[in-house]
DNA sequence: ATGTGCTCCGTAAACGTTTACGACGCTATA
DNA sequence: TATAGCGTCGTAAACGTTTACGGAGCACAT
């Protein structure tokens, strides 16, 4: 109805000239390209987006593939819509569109990513909540779609990642947690293979060792990342022969199961068991005592996570010259009452 | 690389009848057909998208707009991702997929709804976090694409809608405050106009009304959606001359401030003012004393949400004849101890 | 007069599908 | 035998763009 050749028709032209005038293409006379993009402008007409892409085989928006039934931050606020704004920000400034693309929890994640990868409805890839091996790397990196990973993982590939600092917030915490008396810390990690459990592992070990102190492996404990996981963690932690004196939880929803428990046996968290959670949310200052834990900017996030991507993609590799970016993304300690010095 | 043409190569058989084994026309035989499913499969093949769009004018998949800016729930668990599970299972179902459109908070709604419409990215649309008038849905009713609301608002139209029964909320909650013996019982609603605070209002009113109490204006406090909004709200009815005995919450974020400010001044919710919220989270149980709140199933929300879509769809109402959907969600209230009976 | 280079524009092919149309071979009926 | 009908399949046009190619017109230098 509206066409590339009904506008051409109109003034007059033909539909190869008009696209050009519309494209910005240097072949086109000045004052026939005002006319065409008057006209266009007059008519309402934005380009077929189908068409465009059938042609030219890009299709300027780029995928951010989220699983519905696993939030990656498990914390009490909307942690993707955050980074969901930051990364248009960015994509907006190069007409590109951004479309999320929620994978249903009854199907499999990459058998879904698959499907989206042929589809061709997108140019560029972002995956979150990666695992420890994860089947989706593996598949984008045997096509040639450019991709970026939010979170880093095991599976092998020279692919662009954006990570939040898990081995920062270990090594962060338990100085803290040491400084303050503590030698005895447990953690509270995730039961699935997501792999931000393991970065954190790993920064708990390397800091424990830092300080001399030896690893015991039960006190690492696995749980759902829920408010029932932070129960149960609490749990398992009062019951074990020799309890911990505290604990650092990946999860600031843990927490609240955590306090519960620890109520529950008339214990009071930050004077009995020390806590310290990551993320910061709107009920860190509300628990009683306030939650010790790990701010940051979702916003930001995002649009280093759009640029990064923008990076490792051809078309604007020149605008954003970082190459392949692999960095960890950094977190402020916000100080609460719930990591208090340890006892007597 | 690896499209219908190849496919057809491979069988020495035209392109044509590829095309119609693959799309379960009625004119092929079935011998053919199995040939032609049995190589797809075997060599992953997948309709181009673009392709097929351009041809047919259809896109398979359906927007879902938010505001990432604005989590219509503003509750402490991700409404949208629940929601997203259930629309995804219903519109896997027909071999559509779902894709989110996060407009930017520093992009106009409006503009950008458009800009996807033009696109022609999505056959249908969701929108969700309705205002009291919406301009998009006066631009959605200029253009045909099917669409339906995620909330009710008061911008005329045939169009459908699903919305949560903010009215029976309000209904439900205060003849249960005014069967516990409160009669000054205060409403927090959003300090914008997003519809919900204009429905949850009339509920207000006409309970009130029922019960033969005066509305009394001041008691009607508006504040963000947020933990700080409800700190506001308790702080505002703690310094009114003559405070209320009871409150309702619209977000249950909210309650977290409005418990916090109680517990500023020595008060306790509960004991000394009722609190009723929605929505219940993961949260409501753990608040002392716990919330009364509303409870609802997100996905099945969703799943009624796109078969509710379908419905107004051509290609697919005969599947889902019910027409134009125009229905509230119902809930279920939960009981918590901070709706106690007024004192003495 | 010829050639060269430049600006601007039209022509037509291509992208990967779907589908209207017609052709072919076969069977059944008159 | 002729005709009609049916099942199956190939042919080619169409969807709305972009873009390689070449040509027309002009200016200028040789």
């Amino acid at each position: 109805m509206k066409g590339i050749r009904q506008l051409a028709e109109r003034l007059n032209i033909s539909i190869g000239t008009v696209s050009r005038a519309l494209n910005g293409r240097p072949d086109v006379n000045d004052e026939t390209r005002r006319r065409v993009l008057e006209a266009a402008a007059e008519m309402g007409y934005v380009p077929n987006q189908s068409g465009r892409s059938l042609r030219q085989g890009t299709t300027n928006a780029v995928g951010f593939m989220i699983e519905s039934g696993f939030d990656v931050a498990g914390n009490p606020d909307n942690f993707f819509l955050g980074v969901f704004d930051g990364v248009q920000t960015v994509l907006s400034r190069h007409h590109l569109d951004l479309v999320v693309l929620p994978c249903a929890t009854d199907e499999d994640p990459t058998q879904y990513l698959q499907r989206m990868v042929t589809r061709r409805l997108v140019d560029a890839l972002i995956i979150s909540a990666t695992h420890r091996t994860d089947r989706r790397i593996e598949l984008l990196n045997k096509t040639h779609i450019p991709f970026i990973a939010l979170g880093r993982s095991a599976t092998p590939g020279n692919h662009p990642w954006l990570d939040l600092d898990f081995e920062g917030v270990a090594n962060r915490a338990i100085d803290r947690l040491v400084a303050k008396g503590h030698r005895r810390i447990a953690v509270g990690v995730p039961s699935n293979d997501i792999n931000l459990g393991f970065v954190f592992l790993d920064g708990y070990k390397a800091a424990l060792a830092r300080h001399g102190i030896a690893f015991e492996p039960n006190l690492v404990i696995r749980a759902p990342s829920s408010e029932q996981g932070g129960y149960q963690t609490a749990h398992e932690l009062l019951t074990m022969p020799e309890p911990a004196t505290a604990v650092v939880l990946i999860y600031e929803l843990m927490a609240i199961g955590f306090y519960r428990r620890l109520n529950e046996s008339g214990l009071s968290p930050g004077r009995d068991i020390a806590v310290i959670a990551f993320r910061e949310s709107p009920l860190s200052r509300f628990l009683s005592p306030a939650l010790t834990c790990f701010r940051m900017s979702l916003r930001d996030l995002g649009i280093t996570l759009g640029e990064s991507l923008l990076a490792s993609m051809p078309a604007y590799a020149d605008i954003y010259p970082q190459g392949i970016v692999r960095r960890v993304w950094p977190m402020e300690l916000v100080e609460g009452g719930s990591d208090q010095a340890i006892k007597g």
